[in-house]
DNA sequence: CGGATATACTTGAGTTGTCAACAATATAGC
DNA sequence: GCTATATTGTTGACAACTCAAGTATATCCG
């Protein structure tokens, strides 16, 4: 007893539900149709809208919410099966792109097809238009930290 | 280009950030100051408010959604830290309960003094109680769809 | 110039979870 | 009662991360 129930856990707790139920759900989906994970789906997508279709690695980690060291894995994974290519930077040796493959956006597009579907069917099925951008714009409103390195208020 | 933004997908994605950041944010902050993962935590709290203070651990792998073999793990660590015990079903010999202890209440008491004041801090200092309860709603909406077995619809 | 510091990335070790296969028990139908 | 099937739970093998430490390069500043 006296176990909270306040309008803010309330919400934490609808927020993991809903991204355990939703996450599983299109992971699996986009695994056994297209044999990528949902991380790989963000990452080639990403790309694609990337200016040139390629971006740096740290860059890639901060879009998708990975660790530098993630990507570098995930990365490992998209470039075995020829979706990525590893580009040097002419003026910063430090840095490698990755660069979507035209095999890669051929991938991006074919999964894209049943992905997209899959979204829109199930939110479309329990949401008006309406709600779908007030739940958007209250999600938004969550603060992303990443490090707190160029969030400094001086 | 052509790459999608239909509110769907924007709903969609707003959601993995907003999980990806808040789940990373809390728990750093339940396993710097208590040692705790947020899925032991849900796995205390769980216990905290079943009857008797114990479930199966079937049941309790639905309720935190995660698989069986993920919670035989879970616990395993919970019980070597002496905050639940494993004890037998009379009337069933396959089940085992898992059993809260005292340590394991007074843990979770702990940890929630600081937790939920977390929970609440962030969330309200982006959110009205009004768009907190419409947040909790729209999110209570996504189905957990389970294993579609008694989800039968004859 | 040259050393201190910062940035980009990788790697080894560990964590948290999944899946598939299994053992043990329970239940149902004949 | 006894075999067929379902349910509960565990385990081995693996996937996808993270963190801390290390390498290589860039930049800043005295």
């Amino acid at each position: 007893m006296s176990t909270q129930a306040t309008p803010e856990i309330q919400a934490f707790a609808g927020l993991l539900r809903a991204h355990a139920a939703t996450t599983r759900r299109f992971n699996a989906e986009l695994v056994a149709d297209h044999g990528l994970t949902l991380s790989d789906y963000e990452v080639l997508l990403r790309l694609a809208r990337a200016p040139d279709r390629r971006l740096r690695r740290v860059d890639l980690a901060q879009q998708v919410l990975l660790t530098p060291s993630g990507i570098t894995r995930l990365l490992a994974g998209l470039e075995h099966n020829g979706f990525v290519e590893r580009v040097a930077c002419q003026s910063d040796a430090r840095v490698s792109y990755a660069q979507l493959t035209p095999d890669g956006l051929g991938k991006l597009r074919a999964a894209s097809k049943t992905h997209v579907e899959g979204i829109r069917s199930l939110f479309g099925e329990h949401f008006t238009v309406g709600e779908l951008e007030s739940l958007s714009d209250l999600l938004g409103r969550l603060p992303v930290d990443d490090a707190g390195d160029d969030a400094c208020e001086a």
